[in-house]
RNA sequence: CGGGGAGUAGCGCAGCCUGGUAGCGCAUCUGUUUUGGGAACAGAGGGUCGCAGGUUCAAAUCCUGUCUCCCCGACCA
């Protein structure tokens, strides 16, 4: 992509409004532009960290079988009132009246629509068990957004549901959802830590957040500080049921509280075992052997639109944004420092076309821009690696590569770079 | 919903107390010189001062109402 024709309105100034260093860069680096209060347009660079981080969960989530569907936004009020929620919901749900009087509303989770579904197909335990999952805008009315998207109204969550034929099984699914749920974070670059949450409304059920350990994170848990250098990707069911980490909720509930710290956190993703608590209320009934029973469901969501701030939150310096390569809206930042000469202009469009033709993302700054505008754009936007063609390349035909976490610089003949490149891109760190 | 702050050019702000031709920086446009870390000079464009009412010869400024946004607390991915 050439910076000339990707649109990155980049700002110098911060808003005396935004408190939060992510949600500063976020607007700063032209990634989102607040339309009202939690509601928030996604411009070409952010939109790109959104497509990065959705592609991945997608493909997880079809690597285990688990279907995609698109449910819409807006519900009918039926269903809310089949489950009981359409009342006790209370205030954030956005409520709506179409023209036939009709009380519909827009989604702030889709727990009866995917039992509706469930309940219209899924005759036999045969079909069981079934697993989908959908990425869809949410709205929830919340008392007081803020912190740009990191807790806004309408949002973009993944929510996956799970309809099993009794509660082992169901356990069973949670427990995949679990190491899905780390597996999902680990590849998107994210540390988070699975923290036990609160049993729901019905007793006995299972559920756990996945949390992100930040100084500035907005929610409060508690942890045995060995959890954090711990993978817990291979856990088994009694594992995961006595991890020693609690939320703000839970940890008040609980009687042994040794060895836990307090942590400040921002929470990505949320699963939840509740049983038959809307098949039952749904009256949804499948035949099994010798009759009849109520499939035992399960729901998993990821705050998708929350994660690029929440990774702006942990990965940033005083010149802006450090995107971990699995996310990053683009993999290599060309800057050309001379696009008047001719020399330097031909070699760079040569260049990016080899490094994309190598299936790289890169972002071609081909701007008549000066150079420390140049550079300074590049850093807010953050990408990882940073490739220079300036006076070096004039002199004896050198480029220079900076990686943007700690600014180190190499200088390197044009006939090595994409080789380096290549090796640099592939580093874990 | 309680408490606090703010709405003036695309962005960041001053002006308001003490009423009298709406200002500064950034950005934008033109020109010249510049070009490895947010350039310099010269010029130009851009505003129903959130909205409505009131006081006054005169309102960004004073009064009343209203809307919106932000921050702190109780809810949430």
């Amino acid at each position: 992509m050439k910076f000339s024709n990707f649109f990155i309105p980049t700002l110098k100034e911060s808003s005396s409004d935004v408190k939060m260093r992510s949600h500063d860069l976020m607007i700063r680096s032209g990634m989102i532009r607040q339309e009202t209060s939690g509601i928030y347009s996604w411009m070409p660079l952010g939109f790109r960290v959104l497509k990065k981080i959705i592609d991945k969960i997608e493909f997880l989530h079809d690597e285990k079988g688990i279907n995609q569907i698109l449910m819409p936004t807006i519900q009918s009020s039926d269903i809310w009132r089949i489950s009981n929620r359409y009342d006790t919901y209370g205030k954030e749900m956005l409520r709506i009246i179409d023209r036939n009087n009709k009380d519909l509303l827009y989604g702030p989770t889709n727990e009866e629509m995917i039992t509706a579904i469930g309940k219209q197909y899924i005759k036999s335990y045969k079909n069981l068990p079934r697993r989908f999952y959908h990425i869809q805008t949410k709205f929830r009315d919340e008392i007081r957004p803020r912190y740009g998207v990191m807790r806004a109204r309408e949002f973009l969550m993944k929510d996956a549901y799970s309809f099993d034929i009794d509660e082992v099984n169901g356990e069973n699914t949670y427990c995949d959802f679990f190491k899905l749920y780390l597996k999902i974070f680990s590849q998107l670059g994210i540390p988070v830590i699975p923290v036990r949450a609160p049993s729901g409304e019905i007793g006995g059920n299972l559920s756990h957040e996945f949390h992100l350990v930040v100084r500035t994170g907005e929610s409060e848990i508690f942890l045995d500080s060995k959890l954090l250098d711990q993978s817990c990707e291979n856990f088994e069911l009694d594992q995961i049921l006595s991890l020693n980490s609690y939320t703000d909720d839970y940890f008040k509930e609980i009687e042994n509280k040794k060895n836990l710290e307090k942590f400040k956190s921002i929470e990505l993703g949320h699963i939840f075992l509740f049983g038959t608590k809307y098949s039952s209320s749904f009256n949804f009934n499948v035949d099994s052997e010798n009759g009849k029973f109520m499939p035992f469901m399960g729901s998993y969501g990821i705050g998708i639109s929350r994660i690029p701030a929440a990774v702006i939150e942990l990965s940033n310096d005083n010149d802006g944004i450090i995107w971990p390569k699995a996310i990053s809206p683009f993999s290599v930042h060309l800057i050309n420092l001379n696009v008047d000469d001719t020399e330097c202009s031909e070699f760079c469009e040569k260049f990016y076309k080899e490094i994309k033709s190598r299936d790289i993302d890169i972002l071609y700054d081909d701007r008549n821009e000066r150079p420390g505008k140049k550079f300074s754009d590049a850093d807010l936007i953050g990408i990882p690696l940073q490739v220079i063609c300036g006076n070096s390349f004039k002199k004896c035909r050198e480029l220079s590569i900076l990686k943007r976490s700690n600014k180190d610089q190499i200088d390197i003949g044009v006939g090595k770079a994409i080789k380096k490149i290549i090796e640099m891109i592939g580093w874990n760190e």
